[in-house]
DNA sequence: ATATCGATTATCT
DNA sequence: GATAATCGATATG
């Protein structure tokens, strides 16, 4: 796997807007994690976006608590959550210093550090097989390894002791976003998946078509589908 | 292919 | 004490 993983960061302009501006064009991003072994790299393909006021759904709809403090601080900055008592969710904070937003990372292709990816997943990984395995048979194992917002942290190896808060744009940071010059064709939004509360809202990004995107197939090609 | 269910714990009421 | 921005296993058509 020939792994070319390089980009311009991104700013604190970029994340200083509406969060679903932010969730919308940070699809064909690449999330990155620098480790002593070698780059682990995924495009993001699909991301929810989560407003401060008046969106039940939000974890700041309450709000600042010392578990959210994240999302009310300066744009770019990793808010990591641990739920269900399994795993940790991974989002970026949107919007100046005080006013809470953000955008989960829902699902990634994997594009660098396979092998190891593979491992923190706790799948069986060979380069023999997969060299010589069939295009379908490579996404269905590709698509385990980060389509799931608990899945792509587990991939990472993102956890809210090691990543919360720090920030997502720095050349120092060993976890960032970068913007590889890639452009993804047709965007469909659906409503985000999971929540009850402000369920009906179109705010569930996704590349069209994408086959790395979480859930069931049926659900990503229905509602509202926009082009850039 | 779709539906249902149990796991497991930080956080908030 | 109830809940949760999920996942994987199991059951059923």
């Amino acid at each position: 796997m020939t792994a070319l993983v390089r980009g311009k960061l991104l700013t604190p302009v970029f994340f200083d807007r509406d969060p679903r501006h932010v969730a919308r064009e940070l699809l064909g991003k690449l999330l990155i994690r620098k480790t002593a072994g070698g780059p682990l790299a995924g495009r993001i393909v699909e991301t929810e976006a989560y407003l401060g006021k008046g969106d039940l759904a939000a974890h700041s709809a309450a709000g600042r608590t010392a578990r959210n403090s994240v999302v009310f601080g300066p744009p770019g900055h990793a808010y990591v959550y641990f739920i269900y008592g399994n795993h940790y969710c991974l989002n970026v904070s949107c919007l100046p210093l005080g006013e809470p937003g953000g955008v989960l990372f829902r699902a990634l292709e994997p594009v660098a550090g396979i092998e190891e990816m593979a491992a923190a997943r706790d799948l069986d990984f060979s380069e023999d097989y997969f060299s010589a395995a069939g295009k379908a048979a490579k996404i269905a194992f590709l698509k385990k390894i980060a389509s799931g917002p608990g899945r792509l942290c587990e991939a990472f190896g993102i956890t809210r002791e090691r990543d919360n808060g720090k920030s997502l744009m720095g050349a120092r940071s060993d976890l960032r976003i970068v913007d590889d010059g890639h452009r993804c064709g047709r965007i469909t939004v659906t409503p985000r998946i999971g929540i009850v509360q402000s369920a009906d809202h179109p705010l569930r990004y996704l590349i069209a078509g994408n086959p790395f995107v979480s859930g069931p197939k049926r659900g990503n090609s229905l509602p509202a589908k926009v082009s850039r």
